[in-house]
DNA sequence: CTAGGGTTAG
């Protein structure tokens, strides 16, 4: 039964969730309002790359193939950094254009009179009446609506480009102003305006030309619609023009905000080479970033390779964009590495690079090297930004630090950066986490009175945020103003909101909001089921789960098209909770649904081609761990591995006991494992560990654990002296304390001498998400008790126990001790992992002193 | 035509 072939979709490998996102009008995500302070970006000087790039051209007659193989297409195997979602349309005002003064000073003049006449459409046209005369062509014009672009005004810069090519005859100069146009909305994210005006163009027979057409490409790439900008590729081939090198970057990069697709970028990367365009610096890094998004670590070095191979300089945006790749796919160390070599090459660190190392080093929850390197960038004299203000305000925040984060506030204010609706988004996202809703509410309220306006993820935070603390009368209003401001939910919007639920045991109202976005267009992706799949993983806190959750539409909802669309599902769902819902089940009956329901929920998944990943997989584990039986928790995997017999196989032979074939293909999933996150890869480790420790696999638990401390999951866990927990579940802690003490003791045995003092971290509520919650603690402290080990809470730390090595030492010569350690399994088997004793520590007797 | 920031599952 378990034997079959799983079907081709259903692998650990991660799917990216934005696989299936719903994507939005830029203007709905980013809702800008003249005041914002996103239109005041400061200026930048231009960028002058000291690099010849003419040298490349000469250097590289012809196309020559790759210098350095790349991996085989598709190379999407991975798990690794495929769980962001990184934005889709970032917009960049104020960035500089790179004007050769081809305007006049007339056009200098006009522009500051329109700046200074404030937005009213019709102080434009007299202005424009009035320079007529001396405005010259379409460089003027350009100039004007890019200017007028930059500072985020498109209705006065479509307005100037309207003017300009009505008094424009010639066919030439028309295309120009069209494509100057088309290009400045799409800066600005107005990609539909961008089409409308190239539509145009074509049709008065000025804009079929190579200009147009890339900058519309380049218009869908900042919104992230890669598969429009690809079309209009096409019909640019179509009507017979041949695209550039610029159109091909152009293109490229789309791939990397949609969804970071890198085998279509690859795919056109063929095609450019095909027909004979040599790829460029540019090129290049455009391929970094699709990497970066798609988390494909490989794949970006091999490209960083090729370009030093094909003697294509690298600049500042390479290397930032290789860190990027780098730190956001976990490998952080790596990223340090090679920042470190960025100088020896004359290419110095900026704002971006520490901004984008901080996120990484914060990404693996390494906070005090992410806070590290704030210091180290002041120290380099480099000024903290915008973002780099807001990265650290966040990460404060995130922890709950809040004095720090109000003082990171204020030190940006001071510095001239008024606080945003992302710093904001920030200090509500972490306050609401922390439960403070006084805060949310007082913050909110201040973000308004500052003129800021709230957008989707303001309202996602407070939504979610007052969902998990119960607040369902706040949650009401703050989604009803949500709708009021007219601003669209989307697929993380619902995700959080199910999450929420969830962990409140709601899964009926999560089964209901899922109809809701799926009726609302909006495809569920894979964050959202592992939502779900996590609820029934959950030990507490499930106090209401309805007891017709299998007949719901959680499982048997089938197609996107429901019926009619009533009035507001979530506003309904909300009622309903804030006036409490009977129903509580009986503990075994609700038991039983779950385990159903999680098998409901994963071939729902299959049926939606939604692809599971690693962290399905430990949901999945994890809802193993609530199953009420051994035979139950194996049955699920059982039926899973019908789905993926490799993954859900060594999850059940390792329940099962099996032998060492079920070992040998357990390595190879580490491995696998093992190139994801470390936050991931401890995610599944923990699960994996506890289940099996639950139902009694203790060796098979320790074996695992051993290979996660091999493979360095958990961060430095494990001292002579110290045993780092806080990462750790408690089944996975409790098996790494037995297999810690245990080699002390062959320490001991080797006739070493013990640390004068040894402690355990359990990480009480420092590392918790949650502060205060002492569950580890706890667990640990009971296994403590019951195997009578000489640990005591210290009282600097009530999250670390401590004991003296002397204290220790005499408790593991105790004739009783090495029996209470060596981990026994509660069920034997034939075929028992126990056989590789050589994995675990020396048991041999320890000689008296 | 290229780089960093705010939200989701573990």
């Amino acid at each position: 039964m378990a034997s079959s072939t799983p079907p081709a979709h259903c692998t650990l490998t991660a799917t990216k969730p934005y696989h299936n996102h719903h994507l939005q009008h830029p203007h709905n995500r980013h809702r800008h309002h003249p005041t914002s302070s996103h239109h005041h970006q400061s200026w930048r000087p231009p960028q002058v790359s000291l690099h010849n790039q003419a040298s490349h051209a000469a250097a590289c007659p012809g196309a020559p193939p790759p210098a350095v193989a790349r991996p085989a297409f598709p190379c999407l195997s991975d798990f690794s950094g495929c769980r962001s979602t990184r934005s889709v349309s970032k917009m960049h005002f104020g960035r500089p254009r790179s004007t050769t003064n081809r305007y006049s000073a007339a056009a200098e003049e006009a522009l500051q009179l329109v700046l200074s006449r404030g937005c009213e459409v019709s102080n434009i046209d007299n202005i424009l009446v009035d320079f007529q005369p001396k405005l010259r062509a379409s460089d003027d014009y350009t100039f004007l609506l890019r200017e007028l672009g930059n500072r985020g005004d498109w209705v006065n810069a479509m307005r100037c480009f309207q003017f300009a090519i009505t008094h424009e005859k010639r066919r030439n100069e028309k295309g120009k102003l069209a494509s100057s146009m088309i290009s400045t909305l799409g800066r600005l994210g107005k990609a539909d305006l961008a089409k409308h005006v190239f539509d145009v163009a074509v049709n008065e027979g000025y804009g079929n030309t190579v200009y147009a057409y890339s900058a519309l490409i380049s218009a869908y790439a900042k919104s992230g619609y890669c598969d429009e900008a690809i079309g209009v590729f096409r019909s640019m081939k179509g009507s017979g023009l041949k695209p550039n090198l610029v159109t091909y970057n152009a293109l490229i990069d789309a791939c990397g905000k949609g969804g970071a697709d890198y085998k279509k970028a690859s795919e056109i990367f063929n095609d450019m080479l095909k027909n004979g365009v040599l790829p460029d610096r540019i090129t290049y890094n455009s391929l970094l970033a699709v990497c970066s998004g798609a988390g494909l670590w490989e794949v970006a070095k091999s490209l960083f390779d090729e370009m030093v191979h094909r003697q294509i300089d690298q600049d500042i945006y390479t290397y930032n964009t290789l860190l990027d790749a780098a730190s956001s796919g976990g490998h952080v160390d790596v990223a340090f590495e090679i920042m470190a070599k960025m100088a020896a090459k004359s290419i110095f660190p900026n704002e971006v690079t520490y901004s984008t190392m901080i996120r990484g080093c914060a990404k693996v929850g390494k906070m005090d090297r992410a806070l590290n390197l704030f210091n180290e960038m002041k120290l380099a004299g480099i000024k903290l930004d915008r973002v780099s203000y807001n990265t650290l305000l966040a990460i404060y925040a995130s922890l709950g630090r809040f004095d720090e984060a109000f003082a990171v506030g204020k030190e940006m204010e001071s510095m001239g950066i008024k606080k945003d609706v992302v710093t904001y988004n920030a200090l509500l996202d972490g306050f609401g986490k922390q439960g403070m809703y006084d805060k949310v509410k007082e913050l909110f309220a201040e973000m308004k009175h500052g003129n800021l306006y709230p957008n989707l993820l303001t309202y996602s935070a407070l939504i979610s945020g007052y969902c998990k603390g119960g607040l369902y009368k706040e949650a009401t209003e703050a989604y009803t103003e949500f709708k009021r401001q007219g601003l669209k939910a989307d697929v993380v919007f619902y995700s959080n909101l199910i999450d929420a639920l969830c962990k409140k045991g709601l899964v009926e109202s999560c089964a209901l909001l899922l109809d809701e976005m799926m009726s609302d267009g909006i495809q569920p992706n894979v964050v959202t089921y592992n939502s779900i799949i996590n609820a029934f993983g959950q030990s507490g806190n499930v106090d209401c789960v309805e007891a017709q959750v299998e007949s719901s539409n959680l499982l048997t909802y089938t197609d996107g098209k429901m019926a009619v669309k009533e009035d507001d599902r979530i506003i309904e769902v909300f009622k309903q909770l804030a006036c409490g819902k009977p129903g509580n089940v009986k503990h075994e009956q609700r038991a039983r649904k779950d385990f159903r329901c999680v098998l409901g929920v994963f071939r729902k998944m299959h049926q939606m081609e939604i692809k599971p990943n690693v962290v399905t997989f430990s949901a999945i584990l994890n809802a193993c761990s609530r199953c009420n039986s051994f035979e139950e928790a194996s049955l699920l995997l059982e039926e899973l591995r019908l789905f993926d017999n490799q993954v859900y196989g060594v999850a059940h032979g390792l329940l099962m006991g099996h032998n060492e074939h079920t070992w040998s293909q357990a390595l190879s999933l580490f491995d696998e494992v093992k190139r994801m996150g470390s936050s991931t890869a401890s995610a599944f480790y923990n699960a994996l560990t506890d289940m099996l420790w639950h139902f009694g696999q203790k060796r098979g638990a320790q074996l695992v654990v051993l290979e996660g401390k091999r493979r360095e999951v958990w961060e430095n866990t494990w001292t002579q002296s110290c045993l780092d927990l806080h990462l750790m579940s408690s089944g996975a802690a409790r098996a790494m304390v037995h297999t810690w003490l245990l080699n002390i003791r062959s320490t001991l045995y080797e006739g070493h001498e013990l640390p004068k003092l040894l402690s355990i971290l359990t990480g009480w509520g420092k590392h918790s998400k949650v502060v205060g919650d002492g569950a580890l603690k706890r667990a640990i402290e009971a296994l403590l008790v019951s195997i009578g080990a000489p640990f005591e809470v210290a009282k600097c730390n009530i999250g670390r126990f401590i004991s003296t090595g002397a204290v220790v030492a005499a408790w593991l010569r105790e004739s009783g001790t090495l029996k209470v350690l060596v981990l026994q399994d509660d069920r034997s088997f034939s075929h028992s992992t126990s056989t590789r004793f050589d994995l675990l520590p020396n048991l041999q007797p320890l000689p008296l002193l």
